[in-house]
DNA sequence: AATGAATGAGAATTCATTCAT
DNA sequence: GATGAATGAATTCTCATTCAT
């Protein structure tokens, strides 16, 4: 709808994708507008049509990462089957996460490395659209506790915390290979889940 | 005794700490060698008697924030009364954690800000001192699977990475309470915590 | 008669207009086709349509801010009452010229503030439409020797370069003070008129 | 005395001796840090040793052209011998302006070139300095009045407005003959000297 | 052991200008 | 007539680094 298609928001969407990759490599501090330029194949001063300033496409790219994982998080609910067990749409969760910041491109992962450097007024900016994205998480949680998914005994948002937090660890991982992925996602889902004795008798 | 107080090495402590602030707030591509000496009350040139390069010094920033860490980690355990719980010494373990990361200097923090954005020579040369320090961490969890206070049913590697990614995770939070904190760690004691109903008979 | 009110026409005074304020404010090395276009509710490249280049821009205010300065000068020189005394056309003229620098547009201001920083070639061009100024002023002062309400012992010439520099160097004073302004002028004129010996008897 | 003729003190005198001539050509807008530091021999990096920022060299620039143009102004006028007429001493202050702007170097010319462009901070902090030069030839000018070199019957600010005003306004004159710059001196001093008739006899 | 003075490369940003639409 | 989108050169400024003193 908002997304016409026009030679300007193309670009817009090059800028943007070759600025995830050089803020999720370098950091805040350490990225350069002349290589997001090149890779987004532009001559730098181009850029400055597009976006007034270094801080204003950082913004962009913060909120473009956080939107693209906050809706890969609800896509990867959505597609759970409705007859799925509630662990099972935990899982898609957790698993939906790691994709944002493994399997895809690295919007999801750029919001990562550059949180905790931000400088005051990007950081403010930027905490309201964490904040949307960590109600996804909450609600994920809570409905959980009440599903039988997710451990009663804890509080929540902290719950929430130690699990995003566990959960973007992994992104300054190496080369993570599925395999070590799959098994951090699972002992996750493991850690969140009741224990056994407080899942009701069908459970076993 | 290798602790000669001499007056170079005074300043080489006031680099590092004032360093360990500066990667600390500014990650690894953000930090300025003149921001570095001016804190250090010393002129940009000086450092170079100290430091080879700026990489240099970030190298010994890291190993020195790791290597702060760690002690601070094991003095933590050591501190703790012979006749305490294993789950004493697991919550030890934590608070030890998150005081390296809170409640001492900016050089804990510096490795955690400057991980995910170093050069490959760098992330190579720390990877060394980060698997020592991951050592003593995965020994703790596996003592704890062995004296009851860490549940068994999860590999103790990946484990590790999930309680120090989530611990590591704090360090972006702002201002954090001492409550938040205190919170945090007890939370996550619980998850790490065998389920009450899996601990044999005597545990109840 | 030519001045067909086309649309053209009207922006391209829109555009004279911002400019001669640019050009007041920060001198021809100083000034923005940006902030000019901006002023003039345009976009940049839109002043290529009107003006080939910038230079061309400059030398068209430069016309405009001459010829603006010259036609209130000759009109001031016009409204004065056919019986009015030489004293009090010289008078007319002074004020005039400061009129044009301080109650109206920015025209003639622009003039005064991109002279002295030109390139040659502008220099060159300029000097023309200046000149032709300066001859106004010329005719002014010799009248006035001839009249008695310019002192004949100066060379007129000189006289002029000496009123129209005193004259245009008020364009740097901050918001004159309308009282200000009339003082200078009167004390200006004093200056300028014979020394009262030496009006003729009549005079009186 | 605090003349220490250090290299870096030699140094930014080649620095201000090369803004001075990029001033005067170019104003404040179109002055190039690049070209400065290569009549300077230095590279543009190196400017900012000696000078925080452009503004701090206008700054700098600014105070030593007024202050220059002072000293010779006083100079010139303790050059007077004591047993000059007061016309003669009048004529020394002409003629000692004048030198500054055309005789000597460009560092009283770079003031004239910038001042009505300067934006609001740097004008501010240089009307401080300018306020000192003005009161120099406020002085002169009262001084004249009373010995009687000076007409009396006009106020001596705006007097000095006029005269100040008209010999700077020289300096954009294309390479003045020295004739032309005699004659506009003897006309000034004619102007500003009272009127034959008006002297009475005996100085009454 | 530290400073003073400089350098070259690179940073972000703004410039005037072009040209297809 | 005007805009949208881009360019290349120039802007000021900061960077890590060097080396004589």
């Amino acid at each position: 709808m908002d997304d016409t298609d026009t030679k300007a928001e193309r670009t817009r969407r090059r800028i943007l994708d070759a600025a995830a990759h050089e803020f999720a490599v370098h950091g805040y501090g350490g990225a350069s507008l002349r290589r997001i330029a090149a890779a987004a194949e532009l001559k730098v001063g181009s850029l400055y049509f597009h976006f007034k300033t270094k801080d204003d496409l950082v913004g962009a790219a913060l909120a473009d990462g956080v939107e693209s994982a906050r809706l890969q998080l609800v896509a990867g609910l959505r597609a759970v089957p409705a007859d799925a067990t509630p662990q099972q749409r935990l899982r898609a969760a957790i698993r939906s996460h790691l994709d944002a910041l493994h399997a895809s491109d690295d919007r999801a992962t750029a919001v990562v490395r550059m949180v905790d450097t931000l400088p005051p007024n990007l950081r403010a900016a930027h905490s309201t659209s964490e904040r949307r994205f960590g109600r996804v998480w909450l609600d994920i949680l809570r409905k959980g506790q009440i599903d039988g998914s997710v451990r009663p005994d804890v509080n929540a948002r902290v719950l929430r915390d130690i699990v995003v937090g566990a959960l973007n660890s992994t992104s300054s991982a190496n080369p993570n290979t599925l395999k070590d992925l799959a098994q951090f996602a699972d002992t996750l889902a493991t850690l969140v889940a009741p224990p056994p004795a407080a899942i009701p008798s069908g459970r076993r």
